[in-house]
DNA sequence: GCTATTAAAAAACAGCGTTCAGTAAAAAGC
DNA sequence: GCTTTTTACTGAACGCTGTTTTTTAATAGC
């Protein structure tokens, strides 16, 4: 319901352009009713940025990675890469967004970024099955992370590569440099 | 003047207390003169962030990696995750701050963030200078960016690593495994 | 018909970024 | 010396924000 109008409010105008008003209004409604269903507005957007990680999650989780792990880390980074450029306003938004109350975030919402991590690290796991478990677990936060970071400057516009930042395609050469050189150096003993 | 206050208000209470009228009281202004010199509040943190980016780049620039660049680049990547660790929030407004005007960054804000991939880009070239200058500096982004990531998820507490996220050890584990991997993988022709 | 409960609206509050009319002091012109 | 211009600054105002509280309207129970 008002989640909805949320989410369509974000990929149009961003986290900043949110307003209580705006989504109140966007699903008829005036703004009171909104705190009857939301705590605050940090409640309601870390509902928003939970579906946004569920719909990126199940993006990766279509992706076969048994066949050949290492060609499919390079292709869980291409499709967050690219589920990124797709939904920019929503990507930043979970990322951007931080709680006023300076609590951690609530168990359910530290289940959904635990969840996605585990996806890349399932690949990279099945690499090398016989490597220790922390160092496996370790090195899929590095590369996953470290894909996560060229994606975030990319979106920022923050890598000063001149015009052709926004290219997807340099982009791309980006994420694959990353986790090719990456598994090269992971794969040597 | 008005930067000291800025940086010391923001160092304390994050992006989100930052308050025109919080500054000028800082200073002893009233929030009207404020505005004579600066033309909004984001031309305020934008300068605020330059100054950082100052620090940031005078940090890395003392570090020689001409003697040894690999060991270099893993100097660098480790203080600039000490630089984040030290100044957590002056670095993450950097980052998380952005301009209402939808406008690129002033030309002079561009050439700090240039200046800064300069850093590990050299090192880069040191490793092995005939190499392709393009392809040296897409590895220096996709690099810089990786251990940028780390960095990012790190001060989010996003990294999915149970208790021990924090502990500054493990984040140097982490950084160091991005930059010495991918540089195993880098060197392997 | 009367009361209790619910759902929503409407109004209010404090604080925000930003603008602007106004003022006091200093400087300049003669 | 006196007047005018310039400078530096204030204080109040505007519209908007998140959030809370009060009011109104509709329903349900009996």
């Amino acid at each position: 319901m008002a989640l909805n109008a949320t989410e369509a409010l974000l990929a149009q105008g961003g986290l900043a352009g949110l307003t209580a008003r705006k989504v109140a209004g966007a699903i008829g409604y005036t703004v009171g009713t909104l705190y009857l269903v939301f705590r605050n507005q940090d409640d309601l957007i870390q509902q928003v940025n939970a579906r946004t990680l569920d719909t990126l999650y199940e993006r990766l989780a279509a992706i076969d990675t048994t066949a050949n792990p290492g060609a499919g880390l390079c292709a869980l980074a291409r499709e967050y890469l690219h589920f990124a450029l797709d939904n920019p306003h929503r990507w930043n938004a979970v990322f951007d967004h931080t709680a006023a109350d300076q609590q951690a975030s609530p168990a359910w919402y530290e289940e959904r970024v635990t969840r996605l991590f585990a996806v890349p690290e399932t690949a990279l796991r099945a690499i090398d099955p016989a490597r220790d478990p922390r160092a496996v677990t370790l090195a899929a936060r590095a590369l996953w992370a470290g894909v996560h970071g060229v994606i975030v400057l990319s979106l920022k516009d923050k890598l000063a590569l001149g015009e052709q930042t926004t290219e997807p395609a340099v982009l791309e050469e980006l994420v694959d440099s990353l986790v090719i050189n990456y598994l090269k150096g992971y794969q040597a003993r």
